[in-house]
DNA sequence: AAATTGGCCAACCGCCGGCAT
DNA sequence: CATGCCGGCGGTTGGCCAATT
Protein backbone atom coordinates (compact mmCIF):
# COMPACT_ATOMS: atom_id res chain seq x y z
CA UNK A 1 0.00 0.00 0.00
CA UNK A 2 1.12 3.76 -0.46
CA UNK A 3 3.48 4.85 -3.14
CA UNK A 4 7.13 3.82 -3.34
CA UNK A 5 9.42 7.10 -1.23
CA UNK A 6 10.71 9.50 -3.89
CA UNK A 7 13.74 9.06 -2.09
CA UNK A 8 15.65 6.83 -0.21
CA UNK A 9 15.05 8.55 2.81
CA UNK A 10 17.92 6.90 5.26
CA UNK A 11 20.29 8.60 2.91
CA UNK A 12 18.61 11.72 2.47
CA UNK A 13 19.77 15.20 5.28
CA UNK A 14 16.97 16.89 6.13
CA UNK A 15 16.44 19.74 8.13
CA UNK A 16 17.39 23.38 7.09
CA UNK A 17 19.54 24.28 4.60
CA UNK A 18 23.39 25.09 5.03
CA UNK A 19 24.80 27.54 2.55
CA UNK A 20 26.99 24.94 1.03
CA UNK A 21 24.01 23.52 -0.11
CA UNK A 22 22.15 26.55 -1.09
CA UNK A 23 25.10 27.49 -3.13
CA UNK A 24 25.26 24.24 -4.84
CA UNK A 25 21.48 23.97 -5.49
CA UNK A 26 21.62 27.81 -7.07
CA UNK A 27 25.03 27.18 -8.78
CA UNK A 28 23.81 23.63 -10.26
CA UNK A 29 20.11 25.37 -11.34
CA UNK A 30 21.98 28.33 -13.25
CA UNK A 31 23.86 26.03 -15.09
CA UNK A 32 21.72 23.20 -15.66
CA UNK A 33 17.99 24.01 -14.68
CA UNK A 34 16.01 21.01 -13.03
CA UNK A 35 16.54 18.73 -16.19
CA UNK A 36 12.71 18.36 -16.12
CA UNK A 37 13.41 16.36 -13.16
CA UNK A 38 13.65 17.15 -9.20
CA UNK A 39 14.05 13.35 -8.15
CA UNK A 40 17.00 12.98 -10.34
CA UNK A 41 18.51 16.70 -9.32
CA UNK A 42 20.05 16.26 -6.05
CA UNK A 43 22.46 13.40 -6.88
CA UNK A 44 23.85 14.99 -10.18
CA UNK A 45 24.15 18.51 -8.05
CA UNK A 46 26.11 16.49 -5.18
CA UNK A 47 23.06 17.11 -2.33
CA UNK A 48 22.07 14.82 0.09
CA UNK A 49 18.70 16.07 -0.14
CA UNK A 50 15.42 14.45 -1.50
CA UNK A 51 14.49 15.96 -4.47
CA UNK A 52 10.97 17.84 -3.34
CA UNK A 53 13.64 19.19 -1.09
CA UNK A 54 15.48 21.12 -3.00
CA UNK A 55 12.58 21.71 -5.71
CA UNK A 56 11.06 23.80 -2.35
CA UNK A 57 14.40 25.03 -1.06
CA UNK A 58 14.78 26.64 -5.18
CA UNK A 59 11.10 27.85 -5.25
CA UNK A 60 10.68 29.10 -2.12
CA UNK A 61 14.21 30.49 -1.33
CA UNK A 62 16.81 30.68 -3.91
CA UNK A 63 15.34 31.26 -7.50
CA UNK A 64 15.66 35.08 -8.29
CA UNK A 65 13.28 37.72 -8.01
CA UNK A 66 12.12 36.29 -4.73
CA UNK A 67 10.68 39.28 -2.44
CA UNK A 68 11.18 38.93 1.09
CA UNK A 69 9.38 41.48 3.68
CA UNK A 70 6.44 43.00 4.61
CA UNK A 71 3.60 42.25 2.86
CA UNK A 72 1.93 45.58 1.36
CA UNK A 73 -1.90 47.16 1.86
CA UNK A 74 -2.45 45.73 -1.90
CA UNK A 75 -0.92 42.57 -1.46
CA UNK A 76 -3.59 41.76 1.67
CA UNK A 77 -6.11 42.76 -0.42
CA UNK A 78 -5.44 40.25 -3.39
CA UNK A 79 -4.53 37.87 -0.75
CA UNK A 80 -7.97 38.83 0.96
CA UNK A 81 -9.54 38.97 -2.40
CA UNK A 82 -8.96 35.62 -3.54
CA UNK A 83 -9.17 33.55 -0.27
CA UNK A 84 -12.82 34.65 0.17
CA UNK A 85 -13.55 33.29 -3.58
CA UNK A 86 -11.64 30.14 -3.78
CA UNK A 87 -10.36 29.82 -0.23
CA UNK A 88 -6.90 29.16 0.78
CA UNK A 89 -5.75 28.29 -3.07
CA UNK A 90 -1.82 29.67 -1.92
CA UNK A 91 -0.27 29.03 -5.36
CA UNK A 92 -2.82 31.29 -6.99
CA UNK A 93 -2.50 33.77 -4.78
CA UNK A 94 1.17 33.54 -5.77
CA UNK A 95 1.08 33.60 -9.11
CA UNK A 96 -0.95 37.00 -8.71
CA UNK A 97 1.75 38.54 -5.93
CA UNK A 98 5.07 38.71 -8.38
CA UNK A 99 7.69 37.61 -6.31
CA UNK A 100 5.76 35.95 -3.68
CA UNK A 101 5.54 32.19 -2.99
CA UNK A 102 2.71 30.33 -1.72
CA UNK A 103 4.47 28.93 1.13
CA UNK A 104 5.40 32.94 2.22
CA UNK A 105 1.81 34.19 1.51
CA UNK A 106 0.01 30.52 3.49
CA UNK A 107 2.44 31.56 6.57
CA UNK A 108 1.65 35.04 6.37
CA UNK A 109 -1.95 34.67 6.33
CA UNK A 110 -1.96 32.36 8.77
CA UNK A 111 0.12 34.43 11.15
CA UNK A 112 -1.03 37.42 10.39
CA UNK A 113 -3.17 38.51 8.07
CA UNK A 114 -5.90 35.99 9.05
CA UNK A 115 -5.57 38.02 12.69
CA UNK A 116 -5.51 41.15 11.22
CA UNK A 117 -8.77 40.62 9.84
CA UNK A 118 -10.00 39.01 12.86
CA UNK A 119 -8.93 42.40 14.57
CA UNK A 120 -6.59 40.18 16.66
CA UNK A 121 -3.87 42.41 17.07
CA UNK A 122 -0.55 40.83 16.74
CA UNK A 123 1.90 41.33 19.58
CA UNK A 124 4.51 44.21 18.26
CA UNK A 125 7.77 42.25 17.81
CA UNK A 126 11.16 42.94 16.43
CA UNK A 127 12.65 41.22 13.61
CA UNK A 128 14.00 37.70 13.98
CA UNK A 129 17.37 37.12 13.93
CA UNK A 130 16.96 33.64 12.32
CA UNK A 131 17.13 34.33 9.05
CA UNK A 132 20.01 35.23 9.08
CA UNK A 133 21.52 32.19 11.03
CA UNK A 134 20.95 29.54 8.31
CA UNK A 135 21.31 32.17 5.23
CA UNK A 136 22.54 35.03 4.08
CA UNK A 137 19.65 37.28 3.33
CA UNK A 138 17.53 39.01 4.66
CA UNK A 139 14.64 37.69 5.30
CA UNK A 140 11.01 39.17 7.19
CA UNK A 141 11.02 42.55 9.17
CA UNK A 142 8.43 41.14 11.26
CA UNK A 143 7.11 43.74 12.92
CA UNK A 144 3.15 43.72 11.85
CA UNK A 145 1.52 45.76 9.12
CA UNK A 146 -0.82 48.54 10.57
CA UNK A 147 -2.64 48.75 6.98
CA UNK A 148 -6.15 46.89 8.41
CA UNK A 149 -8.04 49.69 8.95
CA UNK A 150 -8.07 49.97 5.14
CA UNK A 151 -10.28 47.02 5.34
CA UNK A 152 -12.73 48.37 8.02
CA UNK A 153 -14.62 50.16 6.00
CA UNK A 154 -15.16 48.13 3.32
CA UNK A 155 -18.47 46.27 2.31
CA UNK A 156 -18.25 43.22 0.29
CA UNK A 157 -20.98 41.51 -1.52
CA UNK A 158 -20.50 37.46 -0.83
CA UNK A 159 -22.57 34.51 -1.43
CA UNK A 160 -20.49 32.07 0.12
CA UNK A 161 -20.30 28.12 0.49
CA UNK A 162 -17.34 26.50 2.54
CA UNK A 163 -16.65 23.70 0.83
CA UNK A 164 -15.50 20.35 2.82
CA UNK A 165 -11.63 21.61 1.93
CA UNK A 166 -12.87 25.06 3.44
CA UNK A 167 -13.16 26.41 -0.07
CA UNK A 168 -15.88 29.47 0.42
CA UNK A 169 -17.71 29.49 -2.94
CA UNK A 170 -18.16 32.72 -3.45
CA UNK A 171 -20.18 34.72 -6.32
CA UNK A 172 -18.12 38.02 -5.39
CA UNK A 173 -17.92 41.80 -6.01
CA UNK A 174 -15.87 42.85 -3.15
CA UNK A 175 -12.21 43.96 -2.32
CA UNK A 176 -11.80 45.46 -5.74
CA UNK A 177 -8.45 43.78 -6.71
CA UNK A 178 -6.43 46.50 -8.21
CA UNK A 179 -4.10 44.68 -10.27
CA UNK A 180 -5.96 41.98 -12.43
CA UNK A 181 -9.26 41.49 -12.62
CA UNK A 182 -10.01 37.36 -12.29
CA UNK A 183 -11.97 35.22 -14.70
CA UNK A 184 -12.48 31.84 -14.35
CA UNK A 185 -14.02 29.73 -16.62
CA UNK A 186 -15.39 26.49 -16.39
CA UNK A 187 -14.05 24.69 -19.58
CA UNK A 188 -17.28 22.42 -19.78
CA UNK A 189 -19.77 24.77 -19.95
CA UNK A 190 -17.79 28.10 -20.02
CA UNK A 191 -19.75 29.54 -17.04
CA UNK A 192 -17.52 32.78 -15.77
CA UNK A 193 -16.81 33.70 -12.72
CA UNK A 194 -15.29 37.38 -12.38
CA UNK A 195 -13.97 38.26 -8.99
CA UNK A 196 -13.01 41.64 -8.10
CA UNK A 197 -15.13 42.93 -11.01
CA UNK A 198 -18.36 41.56 -11.61
CA UNK A 199 -20.14 38.47 -10.08
CA UNK A 200 -20.33 34.98 -11.07
CA UNK A 201 -22.14 34.66 -14.82
CA UNK A 202 -23.02 31.66 -14.19
CA UNK A 203 -25.90 31.45 -16.58
CA UNK A 204 -28.85 29.46 -15.02
CA UNK A 205 -28.33 26.72 -13.30
CA UNK A 206 -25.29 26.57 -10.81
CA UNK A 207 -23.44 27.79 -7.70
CA UNK A 208 -20.26 25.90 -7.56
CA UNK A 209 -17.50 26.06 -9.87
CA UNK A 210 -16.45 23.01 -11.12
CA UNK A 211 -13.24 22.24 -12.70
CA UNK A 212 -12.03 25.44 -13.72
CA UNK A 213 -9.65 24.98 -16.18
CA UNK A 214 -8.53 28.30 -17.05
CA UNK A 215 -8.14 31.21 -14.45
CA UNK A 216 -7.46 34.35 -16.47
CA UNK A 217 -7.17 37.52 -15.80
CA UNK A 218 -7.40 40.84 -17.76
CA UNK A 219 -5.56 44.25 -16.72
CA UNK A 220 -7.33 47.26 -18.46
CA UNK A 221 -9.43 45.84 -21.26
CA UNK A 222 -7.56 43.21 -22.63
CA UNK A 223 -7.23 39.57 -21.26
CA UNK A 224 -4.23 37.41 -21.43
CA UNK A 225 -3.90 33.77 -19.97
CA UNK A 226 -2.80 33.15 -16.45
CA UNK A 227 -0.33 30.62 -16.38
CA UNK A 228 -2.46 28.57 -14.41
CA UNK A 229 -4.71 25.96 -15.39
CA UNK A 230 -6.63 22.82 -14.16
CA UNK A 231 -8.14 25.35 -10.97
CA UNK A 232 -9.71 22.16 -10.84
CA UNK A 233 -11.37 20.69 -7.30
CA UNK A 234 -14.06 23.70 -7.62
CA UNK A 235 -17.39 21.95 -8.64
CA UNK A 236 -20.42 23.30 -9.96
CA UNK A 237 -23.50 22.00 -8.68
CA UNK A 238 -25.42 21.84 -11.52
CA UNK A 239 -29.61 21.72 -11.16
CA UNK A 240 -31.22 25.13 -11.99
CA UNK A 241 -29.79 27.35 -9.52
CA UNK A 242 -29.31 30.80 -9.83
CA UNK A 243 -26.85 32.86 -8.02
CA UNK A 244 -27.89 35.80 -5.62
CA UNK A 245 -25.19 38.59 -6.34
CA UNK A 246 -26.82 41.76 -5.41
CA UNK A 247 -26.11 40.92 -1.55
CA UNK A 248 -23.99 43.07 0.39
CA UNK A 249 -21.64 42.22 2.95
CA UNK A 250 -19.89 43.85 5.85
CA UNK A 251 -15.81 43.61 7.12
CA UNK A 252 -17.99 41.46 9.76
CA UNK A 253 -19.60 38.74 7.82
CA UNK A 254 -16.31 38.18 5.89
CA UNK A 255 -15.01 37.51 9.62
CA UNK A 256 -17.31 35.44 10.57
CA UNK A 257 -16.62 33.61 7.36
CA UNK A 258 -13.05 33.43 8.22
CA UNK A 259 -14.61 31.75 12.20
CA UNK A 260 -16.99 29.69 10.88
CA UNK A 261 -14.14 28.71 8.49
CA UNK A 262 -11.86 28.03 11.65
CA UNK A 263 -14.79 26.04 13.28
CA UNK A 264 -15.43 24.20 10.23
CA UNK A 265 -12.20 22.77 9.86
CA UNK A 266 -11.83 21.68 13.77
CA UNK A 267 -14.89 19.71 13.34
CA UNK A 268 -15.98 19.29 10.24
CA UNK A 269 -18.96 21.43 9.80
CA UNK A 270 -19.50 23.37 6.52
CA UNK A 271 -21.21 26.21 6.07
CA UNK A 272 -23.73 25.80 3.40
CA UNK A 273 -24.73 27.91 -0.06
CA UNK A 274 -28.42 27.99 0.06
CA UNK A 275 -29.32 26.51 -2.63
CA UNK A 276 -32.13 24.70 -4.59
CA UNK A 277 -30.39 21.32 -4.95
CA UNK A 278 -30.80 21.36 -1.34
CA UNK A 279 -34.27 23.32 -0.60
CA UNK A 280 -35.28 24.26 -3.57
CA UNK A 281 -35.50 27.83 -3.31
CA UNK A 282 -33.61 30.06 -5.60
CA UNK A 283 -34.11 33.18 -3.87
CA UNK A 284 -31.93 32.25 -0.61
CA UNK A 285 -28.30 32.41 -2.04
CA UNK A 286 -27.25 34.31 1.29
CA UNK A 287 -24.33 33.03 3.26
CA UNK A 288 -26.19 30.85 5.73
CA UNK A 289 -25.01 28.45 8.62
CA UNK A 290 -26.11 25.00 8.44
CA UNK A 291 -28.23 23.58 11.13
CA UNK A 292 -25.49 21.90 12.85
CA UNK A 293 -23.44 24.63 12.95
CA UNK A 294 -21.71 26.44 15.94
CA UNK A 295 -19.74 29.05 16.83
C1' DA B 1 18.04 35.36 35.89
C1' DA B 2 15.51 31.46 34.68
C1' DA B 3 11.46 29.40 32.95
C1' DT B 4 7.55 29.63 30.18
C1' DT B 5 4.79 31.16 26.42
C1' DG B 6 3.71 32.36 21.92
C1' DG B 7 4.97 34.11 17.24
C1' DC B 8 7.12 33.13 13.28
C1' DC B 9 8.98 30.78 9.38
C1' DA B 10 11.42 27.04 6.96
C1' DA B 11 10.82 22.62 5.84
C1' DC B 12 8.50 18.22 5.80
C1' DC B 13 4.56 15.14 4.79
C1' DG B 14 1.21 13.08 2.20
C1' DC B 15 -2.35 13.50 -1.21
C1' DC B 16 -3.73 14.39 -5.89
C1' DG B 17 -3.61 14.98 -10.87
C1' DG B 18 -1.11 14.73 -15.17
C1' DC B 19 1.59 12.20 -18.04
C1' DA B 20 4.23 8.43 -19.96
C1' DT B 21 4.38 3.71 -20.70
C1' DC C 1 -7.33 0.92 -19.40
C1' DA C 2 -4.04 0.19 -15.62
C1' DT C 3 0.01 1.34 -13.43
C1' DG C 4 3.83 3.98 -11.76
C1' DC C 5 6.45 8.19 -11.54
C1' DC C 6 6.83 12.96 -10.86
C1' DG C 7 5.54 17.68 -9.88
C1' DG C 8 2.61 20.57 -7.45
C1' DC C 9 -0.09 21.78 -3.70
C1' DG C 10 -1.94 22.62 0.97
C1' DG C 11 -1.64 21.29 5.73
C1' DT C 12 1.22 20.57 9.49
C1' DT C 13 5.29 20.41 12.33
C1' DG C 14 9.83 21.57 14.41
C1' DG C 15 12.54 24.62 16.34
C1' DC C 16 14.41 29.22 17.09
C1' DC C 17 13.79 33.45 19.31
C1' DA C 18 11.62 37.47 21.67
C1' DA C 19 8.43 38.66 25.06
C1' DT C 20 6.41 37.77 29.24
C1' DT C 21 5.97 35.89 33.80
Amino acid sequence: MGRTPCCDKANVKKGPWSPEEDTKLKEFMEKYGTGGNWIALPHKAGLRRCGKSCRLRWLNYLRPNIKHGEFSEEEDRVICSIFAAIGSRWSIMASQLPGRTDNDIKNYWNTKLKKKLLGITPLQRKPHRRNNRHHQNQHFSASPSSSSQGAGSESFRITSQVMPRSTPVISSDFFQVPYHQYQMKSSSNMNTVRIGQSCISSEDNCTRFSNIKDLNYGSGGGEEQMGIHEVSKLFLLGGGCQVETGLEYSLEEIKQLLISNSVCNNNNHNLYLDHPIANGNMENSKLQHAPDFRL
